[in-house]
This record gives structure tokens, sequence and C-alpha cells, in this order.
DNA sequence: GCCATATCTTTTACGAGTGAAACACCTGTT
DNA sequence: AACAGGTGTTTCACTCGTAAAAGATATGGC
């Protein structure tokens, strides 16, 4: 709450935060070579000059990225029936190479308990994950790959990246390295910022 | 399905598709300064280090970053009784300055027709949207903020974007702007290759 | 040893979004 | 005028995720 409420709407145009005001304005409507949040900008400043939009051109877009690629990013997951939440749950016993717990999958994908109790009951039931209870802690369940889910993930991954891959071969390679980099930036702030109740 | 296949798993190591390999390894562990997506990758390489890992560190951060967010950016919203959706919805309306329709509004908020029908009827229960028929055309519904809708817009819209500059403060203005630089060349190729089935 | 407390997983109740079907209406053709 | 086909909105059945409660087990103080 302390911080929050800096930017007054009082703020006076032409000082407005720290953005600057987004260039010309085709009239509230879109130009050629603009993304959507380009437009959404000019809208605003044109209704709300007073505010400071800024973070609407990072956090705008990596919502509308994000809506889009989750749309349509899956088609090769879909083709094996997964969806990503469940890639992303064998994905996690994949890469770490060892049994993991409930729990400490949830923390690895982001998501709660719950939803991957329901995760691992379905990939259980189609034989891509096994469950057994610790011998030393019994309240503790460990979830390893079986080998169809192994096989599975391997066999997925590439054509998953290689389509990933395709969807951003419209950026220039340089330019992905620079994107790349300061999303792990703002990535480890909000980590700091977001993520810390967590621990 | 045509340049989707384009980097194949055997592609060898070393050549991996244009993405360097990730720097040295702490054995998979975590490095400071790293975000959580860099020690993905570098489990991924310990494991499979003939795949390109590339398209992650974008993608990957990027649903990272929108999980991050989407779970608490909208304090200021939620503080309100209205959660990310409602106000993209109440938004739009102010921004565009006149009526919308469902579908135009669906449309903007990158939902279904089906969740826009949801929100307005929640939102004009609470008496901060109204609709009315169209007069030329009677399957067209006309969809306006009240005084109080944008009365509430006005109120909120800039405690949220300061509560949002709070949150990516912790990057520096200079690669602030390189960063939606990049995200808006990025969101152009996503619309066009992902959002272009919709025309 | 026993109890209070904490931790891990699962269950339950519910909210939100979606695709497909249903419904209402328009428009051009015959 | 009637009809076929198209478009805009809403309803329906379903999936998925979550928070909170429940259930099971460990652990430390007495």
């Amino acid at each position: 709450m302390t911080a929050a409420n800096a930017a007054d709407p009082d703020d006076g145009p032409g000082g407005a935060g720290g953005g600057a005001p987004p260039p010309a304005a085709p009239a509230g409507g879109r130009a050629a070579g603009d993304d959507i949040v380009a437009g959404v900008v000019r809208q605003w400043y044109a209704v709300r000059p007073d505010v400071d939009t800024g973070p609407m051109e990072i956090i705008g877009r990596i919502n509308r990225c994000a809506a889009l690629l989750q749309q349509a990013e899956d088609a090769p997951l879909r083709h094996a029936g997964l969806n990503r939440a469940e890639f992303d749950v064998l994905g996690t016993l994949r890469r770490t190479g060892h049994e993991l717990t409930p729990g400490e999958l949830a923390r690895e994908t982001f998501s709660s308990g719950a939803a991957v109790t329901k995760r691992l009951k379905q990939l259980g039931e189609r034989g891509l994950v096994e469950r057994r209870a610790d011998t030393r802690d019994r309240r503790v369940v460990l979830v390893r790959l079986t080998d169809a889910g192994r096989a599975l993930v391997d066999a997925l991954l590439p054509e998953q990246l290689s389509y990933e891959a395709a969807v951003l071969s419209g950026v220039e390679a340089g330019r992905r390295d620079d994107l790349a980099r300061l999303l792990g930036e703002l990535l480890v702030q909000l980590e700091g910022r977001l993520g810390l109740p967590r621990g």
C-alpha cells in the first residue's frame, strides 16, 4: 500500500511518471508495425493523458504473449493427449533425474498441491508415472516416471522445442538473446518481490 | 507444420539450433543472480545436452513472469472486488470511449464470447455496465459503462498502474524500455503467426 | 509414553473459462 | 412472401485450478 499511490492522477501531463508519451497518435487507431498493446496505450493516452502507461508496455505485453502462446504453443503436446501442465510435471521428473514428492512438484511447477494430486492421478492411470510411499516418512509420497513416461517425454521434448523455435523464428537471433536476458532480469526481480512469501 | 520440424534433435551437440550451451553448470543447481529458468535449462542440459533449449529461455520466462504477475499483480483490483478479467472489460470500455458489443469485447480481451457474457452479467448486477439492444440489428447488444463503472475505472487505473510500476521498479529504467520494445517485436510476430486464424 | 503441534497429501466445494449447441435475428434469393 | 444461410449472443456441459478442510503421520516437550 505504501508506494502504490505514488502516481496520482493529477501528476500533470508531460511529467507522467517517467514514461515518454506514446509517439504522435493515429487517433487511437493502429499503425503498421505496431502491436496490440501500442494501440491500447494510445487509446489510454487519448482519454487519460495524465496517467503513466509505462507498466502496461511490459506487463500488458507479457500477458498478451502468454495468452497467445498458451492458446497455440501446445500443438505437439495436444497431439499426444497432454496439456502444458501435465507435460510440465513429466518434464520436471525427467530433468531432475530423481523421484520427487507432490509438494516438490507443486513448487517446481508453480501450482497448488491439489492440482498436482489431480494430475498425478491422471498420469498414473495412463501409466506415465508411479507413486510409492516413502519408507522413512509415511506421509510422503515419491513420484517417478515409468519407462513409458520417460520415453514419451524424450520423444515430445524435441518436437515441442522445435515448434517453439518456429514460433519465435520471426524475431532476429540477436534480439532473442537480448529478450531472454532481459526477461531473466525481470524474473529475478519478480521472484524476489512476489515469490518471497513462500520462503 | 512446415518449418516446425526444422530443428531436428540430431542437429548435433555444439551446433544445437543456434543457442549457446548454458554457461558451465553448477551441477544442475542454481547460481546466485540466476532466475528459475536458468536452473531449469541447466538441468535439461545435464540430461539431454543434444536438445536446443533456446526457446525455453524466452517462452519459459514469459510463462513464469505471467504466472507470478497474475498471482500478485491484482492487489489493488482485488481490493475493489474485481479480478483482472473484469477490470479488462471495464478498461476496454473506458479507453475506447464508446459502446461495444460483447463480440468486440471478446476479441479485445482475448477471451471467448461465453466468458464475456458471464462477466457482463456480473458487472451488470453490480451496476458497473449497462446493456441495451441495438435498434438497427436486434441480435446485437451494446454495452456501456455506467457512471459508477466509469468512476471505478478512473479511480482504479492509477492505483493499478503505480502498483505495477512498483513491481517493475527493480529493473533499471533503460532496460525496461529495451524490454518493452523487444516484447513489442515478439508480440507483433506472435499476432501474425498465431492470431491470424481469427481473421 | 503421551499429547500438542507441525507437515504432507488428498478430498471437497466452488469459481472461471471454453467449445459446441441453441436461440434470435438479419439478408439475399427465388 | 418464404426460405436458406449467415452472424451475434447466450446457455449448457465440461475441464481445470484453487482454497480450505480433512486425514495421516512425524516430532519435540513434558
